[in-house]
DNA sequence: AACAAAAATGCAATCGATTGCATAAAAATA
DNA sequence: TATTTTTATGCAATCGATTGCATTTTTGTT
């Protein structure tokens, strides 16, 4: 079966014996078309059910109303959670949304960015990968003057908007959190620095102690990758190390769930002998036997307004203006069985 | 900051003094150029950093190497996994996938595959939503001579093709399982029979009880919505009837969820009192400190297979044959701790 | 009725790449 | 060398929609 043959403004005009210009501006409401010809263009257009071609539009115009986003997986919650919010913001202004995976690798992400610009989208929205050090791909984008907006995870790079958790305060409120729920030794596992976002979450957790008067100990301290079973390695590593401990902050929900897992095979009781809070707040925390305490992000929001600052963006590159907009956002500690030392 | 200007053929053209007509074939190799100049042109064209402009071509050629997907939900750990594995197969032939999301919602549907037909995609893979009745708005597609392909919740439409579990299969053998296990009074708690996949899913379940000589009790049988909240409901519905029975399959693991926690807060033991197995192998299935049997689907192998079909589609339009292709996939069962009834 | 001003419409180029048909240049043949 | 054949290149139209600059038509004014 042939694609249908599509209706053009030419089938218009030559229906009405006028001149396809004359179509093309009574569709766009110029006022230099007499308003019965407009009329008139518009029953027929209907009639024949005409739809503007957006290619065509796209070749004249420059703009596709297409926007990309570039996230390491879309089958994480949190990116696809985001990836909606984007949506939803979108839709109603025209946007499609095409998504691209880095796999947590510069090449591809890099790559990804160029095949996007070579689609002629009208932005970018991006969340590096755990390997970008180097940022020339990034940087050529912006210099290409695609509007590009990083949310979540970003990098510094002058010129390009953001819109970002306060990791920071999330991981100080959940250390404070298990200060204040009486654990004293509380080990932290998050990830690597490359990342702003396990930096800050590390910061976040080194102030709260200091703030409580709690010396920092390095041997309580680890970096490791967002899974379950790294989560499960590195308890076995201090339970190797004899380190002691009575509480666990991760920066990732998966790594307290592996963790939680080694503890109860050690015959730790969970909260009771050892509190845990993750972080992301991913779906399954709250289902858990235990629900999990941790830190929410919000992602739909980040999303939503990651496309509003999208959106700003373009109306200011109309006014030749540049701005660079950072929005960070508010984490919310969810606060559930795992850290309360009576349990509940 | 401005677009920066592109480099085009005629550029290329003008540089070195040939017709960009000739330019143009020397970048798709036609043997009716030079060597000479094709080298030239290759040369020029790498030196100048040459792109071609996908919309120029789109709208000469007809194709955009855009694919859209439309699927209820995109954060859902399912689709989200599904369009991986299309966007994976499909990235190496240089298309990009566009995704929307119907919300559950007909209206939207057809308000999403409408855009996306105006968008100029080469294709479309479609789960249709649990409102989706009428199927005008698909037949449309099909009748547009858009390649159309459905994924897991698929309407009967002649000339469309699809990629599915077989429900019925992966129902029997979680029922079958459980009834080796020594299982006698089986509840089921399924989704709506307005989607096929549902209905497969209960016939594989009261046919496996068949097979084994086991009456079907319609007490035992109840459709609801996929969540934790209706298999909580469900479950004390089920409490408030004093229905007897000492195991549960559910066609939802969020279902399957709450019915363990319902059924845990009554006083029951899972799995020694009551044996439990979902459906869908949702990630969280198997981090559970009981972690849950249930049915696997394979999704990213569905979504790989689901582009492969459409490939061969268009292959197949390209020789104006019409073929409509029904891939069944089969399911997995992960047998786990919940469906053992000494435990494990 | 005659002319100016305003309004409506049309022509043709443009956005880049492709391609059928014509022509020019090179190679092969007599 | 003259002529045919082959090869290489160019011209111009095409894909639809838009828009600056004519030109025509209508309306208004004296």
């Amino acid at each position: 079966m042939r694609q249908k043959e599509k209706v053009t403004i030419y089938d218009i005009s030559k229906k009405l014996n006028i001149s396809a210009a004359t179509v093309s501006r009574a569709l766009n409401d110029s006022n230099r078309v007499s308003l019965k010809t407009k009329e008139l263009v518009l029953k027929t257009a209907k009639a024949l059910n005409y739809q503007q071609n957006a290619l065509a539009l796209a070749l004249k115009s420059g703009r596709t109303f297409n926007v990309g986003v570039v996230v390491p997986y879309i089958n994480h919650t949190f990116f696809a959670s985001v990836i909606r919010g984007i949506e939803e913001e979108l839709e109603s202004k025209g946007y499609h949304v095409i998504i691209c995976q880095s796999h947590e690798d510069v090449k591809n992400e890099a790559k990804q960015l160029k095949t996007l610009l070579n689609t002629h989208i009208d932005g970018i929205f991006i969340s590096v990968s755990k390997t970008t050090e180097d940022v020339k791909h990034i940087e050529e984008v912006r210099d290409e003057g695609v509007p590009l907006i990083f949310f979540d995870r970003k990098k510094d790079i002058s010129g390009v908007s953001s819109v970002t958790i306060n990791d920071y305060e999330g991981a100080y409120n959940a250390t404070t959190h298990l200060i204040e729920q009486g654990y004293k030794k509380i080990a932290h596992i998050g990830g690597d620095h490359k990342l702003q976002i396990y930096k800050h979450r590390y910061d976040g957790y080194v102030a709260a102690l200091k703030d409580h008067n709690i010396a920092i100990d390095e041997n309580l301290i680890m970096q490791v990758s967002s899974t379950v079973e790294a989560g499960i390695e590195a308890v076995k590593l201090l339970m190797k190390r004899k380190i002691v401990f009575d509480a666990l902050f991760s920066a990732s929900d998966y790594v307290a769930l592996g963790g939680m897992r080694e503890l109860r095979t050690h015959g730790f009781k969970i909260p009771e002998d050892i509190g845990v809070v993750g972080f992301s707040n991913e779906p399954f925390t709250k289902y858990l036997e235990r629900p999990l305490t941790t830190v929410g992000q919000t992602p739909v929001l980040m999303g939503q307004i990651a496309a509003q600052v999208f959106l700003e963006q373009i109306s200011d590159v109309k006014k030749n203006v540049q701005v660079e907009k950072k929005v960070v956002l508010s984490p919310e500690l969810y606060t559930r069985d795992t850290s309360s030392k009576k349990g509940s």
